[in-house]
DNA sequence: ATAACATAGGATTAAGAATTCATATGAAAT
DNA sequence: ATTTCATATGAATTCTTAATCCTATGTTAT
């Protein structure tokens, strides 16, 4: 599947698992298992979700001996951060986005 | 479920059909029937989906007669879709994202 | 008042994704 | 060479979500 569409992109931003492992990494770069006791879930799934933030270039990765660092990719994240938060507060004041 | 917390919004453009529509919305409002027509879906499943973008304010929805007439928001919308453009020109250029 | 049209909504099923568990890989330390 | 630590991977299960079907609501026209 390429990115030219784009679902494949937004689903790393779509649950919370994944949402969790980006605010982790906002300030900055950690291993696995420092994200892992941050974000409080399974080491297992935490890779199997860096894994597609990965591949889809949301973070970056680079090995240091046996530690993975991931990082995020602050050039796309972070405007789209903010373009969200804005909305959020322009136009979710009250309660909003129910299921 | 409050918008403080970004998946719901971002679930907005994480599957085809909800983004099919976005598209089809990208360029003039639409009605239903319209937008069903275009991307060659349901009307059910299309009104399930347009409540959803909705409920979130990634679209507007007025009534006229018995149509009801949708459009994006497109402070919020555009400028996340050029964003991610923007990212896929950079980053998979080959493919990526790969599920 | 009834018919025709546009759209929405509920309930069920089917499909897809996330979580978990067990195990594998690979790097450093002893 | 073996143990330990960090991370990844595959398979099975469990959740979640989307798709479908059927019916309801509301609007206009006759």
């Amino acid at each position: 599947m390429k990115c030219k569409s784009y679902e494949t992109f937004f689903v790393n931003f779509s649950n919370k698992s994944k949402l969790n492992i980006i605010t982790a990494l906002r300030n900055e770069p950690l291993n696995v298992k420092t994200i892992t006791k941050k974000i409080n879930e399974e080491q297992s799934a935490v890779s199997h979700n860096l894994k597609k933030l990965s591949a889809c270039h949301v973070l970056d990765v680079k090995k240091a001996g046996k530690e993975r660092i991931y990082s995020l990719n602050k050039d796309t994240v972070i405007p789209i951060l903010r373009l969200v938060e804005k909305h959020v507060i322009k136009n979710c004041s009250g309660s909003c986005c129910k299921k």
